[in-house]
DNA sequence: GCCAACGTTGGC
DNA sequence: GCCAACGTTGGC
């Protein structure tokens, strides 16, 4: 598809698996509290770009399946429920500080490819998510990236 | 469970 | 605006 982008959303399977998503078939991508990861959510994930979806601490950490974008950045409901562990009491309704997306469930892979196969394949040393010490929990990820994680899948 | 790396907060 | 203290992330 013409202007698709690539991402890569980590999610710690305790809290939400790619199995939960190919349960409820799709879902919104709250609780982000990153600025940087805030503004990739609220101007660069667009309708249609495809998603890796990442299980970070699991056994093995790894891309566990795809997902896609299905609407784009809205503010997150979460941030203005008090009883949500979310909550900011700082944002305000009129000028929300933080964003979701929401995405789909495209496929689950038959394995987690894991991190440290990743850290294995030379077109991918550019990731960020293979640097030390990077955080950031949605990352964007390069054509060429993506084209070399899917080969690794059967 | 440990702890390095990083982001945020708040006193000054 | 600096930076120490603190909290969080996430691999190991």
């Amino acid at each position: 598809m013409m202007g698709r982008n690539y991402w890569l959303l980590k999610s710690e399977p305790e809290a939400y698996s790619i199995d939960d998503l190919s349960r409820d078939k799709s879902t919104y991508w709250d609780g982000v509290r990153n600025y940087q990861a805030r503004n990739f959510l609220r101007d660069s994930l667009k309708k249609g770009d495809r998603v890796f979806f990442y299980h970070s601490n699991a056994e093995p950490p790894g891309i566990a399946g795809i997902a896609e974008v299905t609407k784009e950045g809205y503010p997150d409901p979460s941030q203005f429920d008090p009883k949500d562990v979310h909550y900011d009491a700082k944002s305000d309704p009129r000028d929300p500080t933080w964003f979701v997306v929401e995405i789909k469930f495209v496929k689950k892979f038959r394995e987690v490819i894991p991190l440290e196969r990743l850290k294995k394949v030379p077109a991918l040393a550019q990731m960020p998510l293979l640097r030390r010490g990077q955080r950031l929990s949605v990352q964007p990820v390069a054509e060429k990236e993506w084209k070399a994680i899917s080969e690794l899948t059967p």
